[in-house]
DNA sequence: ATTTGATTTTTACGTTGTAAATTTATTACG
DNA sequence: CGTAATAAATTTACAACGTAAAAATCAAAT
């Protein structure tokens, strides 16, 4: 009897919105960004955003959700784009660095924010566990190839918190501007040289 | 003929006024405190802190000045309170991660917060660097005693992005509660093995 | 053409940060 | 002492916020 959204109908309304967030987001930091804005944005009115989202708060979790699925991809990507464990790894670092510093405002979403009921976005946590998985990857293929020895894991998760530093450290502006690079390179050599069999 | 506030007096209710913001700050993060909670809890009325702070922003980057302060202050008495270059540097490393825990709200205040004008605060300014220099001063002690060679200021650099990598996956959730502290001590074993001279 | 009910918009409410107006309280002077 | 003056504190006021509830809209089935 009357018009019914469809499920493509929900889904576009709500990939549109999510894109307008992340842009708003990025530009004026989630707290600043409205509803009434995000709403005008789209050109409808303030409370239709409400049929496709619960609250403000989930359109944070999805943009944080696409965040990390599109981070994860990237890295993938990156792995697959070569072959051999060297340049593997390699190819995920650069890509790391490359979505970090082209969605600064993103990363930050994703990583610094401490979103209290995460756990009430399943999307969410599954996202995040595919982005961890990525960076134990090429881990494994440098251990396979006998550069590395050690609980991949672990190891994995030492050069992700050096990386995720250097990282953190640049956007929070607690070191220049572009030594992030550098500093990356020179972590993960040293890191390289002191796990060294 | 008035009344006046002595030079204590705003310092006394600044001090006040800091503490509460940072307690509540860290219950319910910085978004959700209201100017009007805060009053309250001071026991004065909505506008009152206003005589004391420019506004809202004023009062963050006065929370975040003292949290570096602070933060400084432990690293450089822990630095004081042993010697050699060897125990002194693993001091550090554990008064680091101990200010990290015992206060993450703060810690993320401090270093995951992006605040636009930071440059209007002087004295916050002025406190981080005061921190980043005593990431380096363990560094220089090490170097002292023959231990590490190069750049201090780029090596303490590598050791600080670990260290905050290492926090901030933890605080932020990605890594199990509790890993960080291993995870810091792998970290700093394979950097000082993959750069001794 | 009319009915129907999902979708959208409009209206409304309590709360926010803070500007402006008002009240209070303290000190110096007649 | 009382009274004037003025810094400090409070009260009032307003635009903007997130969103609940009411009202309006409009495409499909009869």
């Amino acid at each position: 009897m009357p018009r019914v959204l469809s499920d493509t109908d929900v889904a576009d309304f709500r990939d549109r919105l999510c894109e307008a967030a992340e842009r708003l987001f990025a530009e004026h930091g989630p707290d600043a960004v409205t509803m009434r804005q995000l709403a005008a944005d789209l050109g409808v009115s303030p409370m239709t955003p409400y049929r496709y989202f619960k609250d403000k708060d989930d359109i944070l979790a999805a943009v944080r959700t696409n965040g990390f699925n599109r981070f994860a991809q990237a890295l993938e990507d990156a792995f697959d784009s070569t072959s051999g464990a060297r340049a593997r790894s390699s190819a995920v670092g650069d890509a790391y660095l490359k979505f970090a510093f082209e969605h600064p405002a993103t990363y930050k979403l994703m990583f610094d924010l401490y979103q209290p009921h995460e756990a009430d976005y399943p999307d969410l946590v599954a996202a995040g566990l595919r982005a961890r998985d990525t960076q134990t990857q090429w881990v494994r293929s440098l251990m396979a190839e006998g550069l590395l020895i050690g609980d991949p894991d672990e190891i994995g998760q030492m050069f992700w918190a050096a990386t995720h530093g250097a990282v953190g450290l640049e956007l929070a502006g607690k070191i220049p501007p572009g030594t992030a690079r550098t500093l990356h390179r020179d972590l993960n050599h040293a890191l390289a040289r002191g796990l060294r069999p």
